[in-house]
DNA sequence: TCGCTGATACGGCATTGCCGTATGAGTTCT
DNA sequence: AGAACTCATACGGCAATGCCGTATCAGCGA
């Protein structure tokens, strides 16, 4: 296992990878799905349970296989800008 | 132009056709897109601009062409829940 | 009648969503 | 040391979607 610093690390080459990188597709917007679950400190389950998204799906992302579409980015930066927030949203919606 | 009246009807007429209908696919999560939006009283356009869906993208998902994926089905719960917190955040987001 | 807006409807291809399974490193037991 | 558990990488693979475009239509104001 990476410590908590690495992992950050690992988030930092990948948005810097992103900014330098292709852009070369119709997605614009992304989004350093790492560095977004780095802001909340959880394990790929807990992110994925807390904010219901597959756990396959995110691992996918993370690893760069895919790339998130547009709502999925927005929910992303939303997380990455008030975690708690959303949480609480979340909490309220069944 | 239909009235407001009947964009809500016929958001309720998918909602039923959603309950009853399938749910023979994997994805089990589900929303009235249609329903969603009619909170916010905004237009495709719109909504799709506030939110950031590609508008062709939001079109498929109101005429029932497509079905939103997790990520997107939680930014709409979020939306349903509390459009302007949404708002608010994504304002801040770049 | 023309032009604009809000929306339906759909073709179509690249790409993703999401499932599953195998592998590996680090931790904590007994 | 070895077993068992947790967190994560890696990837095969198909159905399904994302997202682009274009054509058509109803309602409304100039």
């Amino acid at each position: 296992m990476k410590s908590a610093f690495d992992k950050i690390a690992a988030g930092l080459e990948d948005a810097i990878a992103f900014a330098e990188g292709d852009e070369t597709r119709g997605r614009i917007a992304t989004v350093d799905v790492r560095a977004v679950r780095a802001v909340t400190r959880k394990t790929q389950d807990a992110f994925a349970r807390a904010y219901r998204i597959p756990l396959g799906t995110l691992r996918d992302w993370e690893q760069g296989r895919r790339r998130p579409d547009s709502g999925s980015v927005t929910l992303l930066k939303m997380i990455e800008a008030e975690p708690e927030t959303v949480e609480r949203i979340l909490a309220g919606v069944a």
